[in-house]
DNA sequence: CGTCCGTGTAGACCGCCATCTACATATATT
DNA sequence: AATATATGTAGATGGCGGTCTACACGGACG
């Protein structure tokens, strides 16, 4: 966001001209080539999906609930909310995120919402199989 | 941080009594249980180091670099201040967190420091070789 | 050996997000 | 139906971290 917002204010003007020089002949290598390289990188397909991913797993409660849902297979929000210490509505919060990032899925039994792994959904595949 | 040090004070405290009713006989699954499955989990080895590179990739700028570092094998930090659209202090800051968390290495070569991809050092081993 | 340029460091600012409290909804139980 | 329990939602707040400006360091080159 911010980066894109603000690519073209921040940097110093000259550096296009000083990276022409530094890389030499190759001269593929002015400032506008390394912005649409990022540009492509961001617009590659994935890309939006792998960056959700990173972001929500960059919180403690989330990433401890992803490592408690690879051992034990399923577990309810109050279980949730147990092992991490915090309110149900943190929790939900939390749970929230991780759903939108299509890390873990949610069921509904009776009274209580069971939250899963989910099964290497749009990760890129494995090479070898599984 | 904040999970552990508000552990005890946050929940419910009748939440024990709960989940020992909803699990049932099992009984195993009161709330201290929980709290010491994830103290297991958080100690457990490789965690800080995971944990560690999660939280450094959930940055834009970090995770727009790694993929830069992707494509091409490896750029000096005026390259990537040119890609990312920040000031050189900005990219130094961030250089400096994915080195800390083991991502990239960095080499100076005459005036210019290099940055690379580190190849999968602490990454948890692939089944499959490689 | 002084100057330039690439990079690193210090400190401040400020927006975002994790968390909370309070209220709302849903399901089960009596 | 009324109550209890599990979860979701709204809105507020406080702290962390990404960014900036300004200064410092260090190699290169005349």
């Amino acid at each position: 966001m911010c980066i894109y917002t603000m690519a073209l204010a921040r940097t110093d003007p000259r550096l296009g001209e000083r990276l022409e020089r530094l890389t030499g002949a190759a001269a593929a290598c002015c400032e506008p080539e390394y912005r649409s390289l990022t540009e492509e990188i961001r617009q590659s397909p994935g890309f939006r999906a792998r960056w959700l991913r990173a972001q929500v797993l960059a919180d403690e409660s989330r990433f401890l609930t992803m490592e408690l849902l690879q051992r034990r297979k399923e577990l309810c929000a109050c279980e949730i909310q147990a092992a991490l210490g915090v309110t149900h509505a943190t929790v939900s919060h939390h749970m929230h995120a991780l759903l939108k990032a299509g890390l873990v899925s949610a069921e509904r039994r009776g009274k209580w919402v069971y939250y899963r792994r989910v099964r290497a959904p749009g990760r890129k595949a494995r090479r070898g199989g599984r």
